[in-house]
DNA sequence: TTAGGGTTAG
């Protein structure tokens, strides 16, 4: 029998040994130190030792009962026996002890094909791709074939590690040595070519098999909606049912998944009632899918009471809810969520803190970022490329561009990621000159750029004026063979817009290869807001009115440029456009953060504690602005309002409530941090400057769209938003 | 011993 290679004969203290009928009671209970102890109970001299070590094996759960059964099986003579050493790799593998599995491996003379096996599939279990498929080079140089067993495995490391090449010269193996009719083998080359992202080969796979089981269409299905195609995935879920197939779990979570995307949560619900049809509910993996679903549809709270109904959550779970919450808006309960896994000692992962960082960046506060910042400092995750960008991108968010760079310099690898997030973060800052010269570097580091590399570039050219830099950058990308996306083309139009080259914007659309989006028309339509060109306004505004019905910021955009050319009926019209649509107006709000709480004004809110004292400060502040000699401009949006009245509301502004309460209750000359809804309006952009030089403060403002950072009477912006 | 799924960064 091949498994018994090198058997060698039983030595003498087997002589006694445990009958094969005890170890089967044995093996429906936890291994305990005593089971190990195999001198005390032997008797036997029909024992099975195979059987014997099989069983104490899959009792094991520690790298101590590992350890024990490895001297024992070294000192009865067993570490040449193939059966039990595999079972040793394998059950070494599921425990997390690959080296020690490895190092097993290792000692072996001349490992054989289940051997080989089973390293591999350790590997790939563990997520080390790479050293799975350097296992399987190596086992082909020592002349061993794969068998069908090893393919899938070898299969699941090329998916994970993303070789496309490997995987098809493991396709080209699986003709030469005839598994093209493997079930397994096919279904484990769809999956593989589906996570290289090369869906038309996991398609023609598909398409040639015989005997599709439910794993081979699960398999088609999830390959279609992890590469962004989440119609396609369940148009063949519909042909899977049509041809009588049952799905299982597996099948639904990839389902659910694919609703997720396309945000369906109708027939989300429907699948989420199939699961409780079919007793799955419970089942952890399909929790998680639907709290993703709902999420992404909106339904925060839905997806919260599914979380809170489940007993034990598991990391992911946590992961799926902090970032459900983040995506929400909901910032603050996913860093509660955050804290309340500390509190019960539960071991956060890199997603987590990645979920929570990115919680962190949208929240706005400096201070929640430095706290966020400290942990990870004393973490496992200081050096963890994945959280090192989200936290450039968190500091940059949350107003510190130079904390943001210290992270930067700290990281020790930087990948294209962390390169592109700190020029997003200088773009975000209109620090222009620090964005090119930094991809500069990046070149010289031998880092390529990508796609968000340019967002990046361009925003900062955008942001600082630089027409023609950014005209240069754009056309440059077709030397790194990176096609511009809706992004990149919107980033153009809303740089020649702003700066006043209305037709050359027009015409850069006119020639765009693919249909203009949301984004495009957006940045068309505020350039002609800011120079009063109604037509093209108008024009732009039909578009967006299309694409995007219930974006209530195109209508208000449109009506804004109405007011500023006094065009009343325009206004009128917008408003009556807006009511048939029952949309309203965004409500404006501020947030800033004293003493590690957050104090959010709405305009003209009273609802603060302290609004008197605010009040009061305002109007003084309000006279010294006067004396300092601004005016405001009543010309925009408000025409319906006396003089006065116009005055007031404005005046009453958000960020200006949120600026006198931080001004109150902060030491004269500390930075002052606002964080605002929507974008900063001209009145109050001018106000804070001056604010910025007779009350001697230098304030960040993050709006909507990028910051501003206002001293001694000057914006960043250069007045250019 | 073997295949399919779910959470994360710009």
């Amino acid at each position: 029998m091949s498994r018994n290679l090198a058997l060698p004969k039983p030595l003498s203290i087997f002589s006694r040994i445990t009958s094969s009928t005890k170890i089967q009671t044995l093996t429906l209970q936890p291994l305990k130190d005593d089971d190990l102890n195999i001198h005390n109970n032997i008797f036997n001299t029909t024992f099975n030792h195979e059987h014997f070590y099989t069983s104490l094996l899959d009792r094991s759960t520690c790298r101590r009962h590992l350890n024990q059964i490895h001297s024992q099986i070294t000192l009865t003579g067993f570490q040449f026996n193939g059966f039990i050493i595999t079972k040793f790799i394998h059950v070494a593998s599921n425990l997390g002890e690959i080296l020690y599995a490895r190092q097993v491996f290792d000692e072996f003379p001349e490992p054989y094909v289940f051997l080989w096996n089973a390293i591999i599939r350790g590997y790939s279990k563990q997520n080390k791709f790479s050293e799975g498929i350097a296992m399987y080079n190596r086992m082909q140089n020592t002349g061993v074939g794969p068998d069908c067993f090893t393919l899938p495995h070898v299969l699941k490391a090329c998916g994970g590690a993303a070789a496309f090449e490997v995987g098809r010269a493991v396709h080209g193996q699986i003709f030469r040595r005839g598994f093209e009719g493997d079930g397994f083998v096919q279904n484990g080359l769809v999956a593989a070519y589906a996570k290289c992202g090369r869906i038309d080969n996991a398609r023609s796979v598909f398409d040639g098999l015989g005997d599709r089981t439910v794993v081979s269409w699960t398999s088609i299905i999830s390959a279609y909606a992890q590469n962004g195609e989440p119609i396609e995935a369940l148009r063949i879920f519909k042909k899977m049912r049509s041809c009588g197939l049952q799905p299982d779990w597996i099948t639904l979570v990839s389902v659910i998944s694919a609703y997720a995307d396309v945000e369906d949560v109708g027939q989300g619900k429907s699948s989420h009632s199939c699961v409780i049809k079919m007793g799955l509910e419970s089942e952890p993996d399909l929790r998680i899918a639907l709290i993703t679903l709902y999420a992404k549809c909106g339904n925060v709270m839905i997806a919260k009471s599914l979380f809170d109904e489940t007993e034990t959550c598991n990391v992911i779970m946590w992961n799926t809810m902090i970032s459900g919450f983040a995506k929400n808006g909901c910032c603050n309960e996913a860093i509660i969520l955050f804290e309340q896994m500390l509190l019960r000692n539960l071991k956060p992962d890199s997603v987590t803190v990645c979920s929570t960082i990115l919680a962190c960046a949208q929240l706005g506060s400096l201070e929640e970022a430095r706290k966020m910042g400290d942990y990870i400092d004393k973490s496992e995750y200081k050096h963890d490329v994945f959280v090192n960008s989200a936290l450039i991108d968190m500091y940059a968010k949350c107003g510190s561009v130079e904390l943001a760079r210290k992270v930067f310099d700290q990281t020790k690898t930087k990948d294209i990621v962390v390169w592109s997030s700190m020029i997003v973060g200088y773009g975000l800052h209109g620090k222009a000159r620090e964005a090119i010269n930094l991809f500069d570097s990046m070149k010289q580091a031998g880092v390529g750029p990508n796609d968000v590399t340019f967002i990046g570039l361009l925003t900062a050219c955008n942001h600082a004026g630089l027409v023609e830099d950014g005209w240069r950058i754009f056309n440059s990308m077709k030397d790194y063979n990176i096609e511009p996306r809706h992004q990149h083309y919107a980033c153009v139009v809303d740089l020649l817009g702003r700066a006043g080259c209305l037709d050359r914007a027009y015409d850069f659309i006119k020639k765009m290869p693919i249909d203009p989006g949301v984004s495009v028309w957006g940045a068309l339509l505020s350039a002609s807001r800011i120079y009063r060109h109604v037509a093209l306004g108008e024009y732009s505004a039909q578009h967006l009115f299309l694409l995007d019905p219930y974006n209530t910021g195109h209508y208000v955009q449109l009506s804004n440029l109405y007011a500023s050319v006094r065009m009343w009926s325009g206004v009128a019209r917008v408003r009556v456009l807006m009511k048939e649509k029952g949309l309203a107006k965004d409500m404006g709000c501020s947030m800033i953060e004293i003493n590690g709480k957050l104090h959010v004004f709405r305009m003209g809110d009273m609802s603060h504690p302290r609004s008197d004292e605010i009040f009061k400060e305002h109007k003084r502040l309000d006279t010294r602005l006067k004396e300092a000699g601004l005016v405001a401009d009543t010309e925009s949006a408000l025409h319906d309002l006396s003089y006065e009245d116009k005055e007031e509301s404005i005046c009453n502004h958000s960020e200006r409530l949120a600026i006198v309460y931080g001004l109150m209750s902060t030491p004269a000359g500390s930075i002052l941090r606002v964080t605002k809804n929507l974008r900063a309006c001209v009145n109050c952009h001018a106000a804070i400057k001056l604010i910025s030089r007779i009350e001697n403060r230098e304030i960040v403002v993050r709006d909507a769209n990028r910051f501003h950072h206002f001293k001694n009477g000057e914006c960043s912006c250069g007045d250019y938003w």
